[in-house]
DNA sequence: GTATTCTACAACCAAATGGTTGTAGATCAG
DNA sequence: CTGATCTACAACCATTTGGTTGTAGAATAC
């Protein structure tokens, strides 16, 4: 996963429409213009969001008929999630270090 | 927390500059100086990126003598954790209905 | 066939982002 | 006191973002 994945990853849920998207596909599946309805804005608009999903791995299109179908990408989450768990994992590393050195004084 | 204090959170950590100097700051100690001897851009490039991550709460700042002390801020973190971790419980949930209704049928 | 629905995409706009330089105020060292 | 260092902040610029409207192409409904 490059920065630029990350990046994109992180971007993507920066936006309180987009993670309200990805929260719906999620449970269930939408059309783009059956998500579009849900929002006070315009159907490009919401087409927009999803591209900006699609591109960061969040969630998936998927032609059926004329409609495009929009489902949530597990691996996505799991990813944004893993790279927070390494995080937290630096944090706890440097805690453990203090208790250390608080333990060696 | 509020939408908004998420989307500060995430768009906080779609920049790969503003990444590794969370990843620095919850290790160890820098000033503000001290981390924009690290980039190739100018002082208030970095302040500014200091500055994002104050308002994401996920770096705290503390003026030391002349010198300004970031250091990281756990709690930031794990919200932004925590909240991944929802939307993962959602897609569990999903995981497990669509498991019971195969179950069923 | 025609009309409707769903989508794609371009062009445009205002505001935010990520960077720059420059100026000025505090604090520390000698 | 003087000079160097660290910070704050304003002004500016190019690009991206989040929204709009409008046009056009596919697929469905009748």
């Amino acid at each position: 996963m490059s920065e630029a994945d990350v990046d994109r990853l992180f971007q993507a849920l920066s936006d309180a429409t987009r993670r309200d998207i990805v929260r719906r596909v999620t449970v269930g599946e939408y059309s783009v213009s059956g998500l579009a309805a849900l929002y006070a804005m315009s159907f490009a608009a919401v087409q927009k969001h999803v591209a900006v999903l699609v591109r960061a791995s969040l969630v998936t299109k998927e032609k059926r008929g004329r409609e495009q179908i929009v489902r949530g990408n597990h691996e996505g989450l799991e990813k944004a999630r893993r790279l927070l768990d390494e995080y937290e994992a630096i944090w706890r590393q440097r805690a453990e270090r203090i208790a250390d050195i608080l333990a060696e004084g």
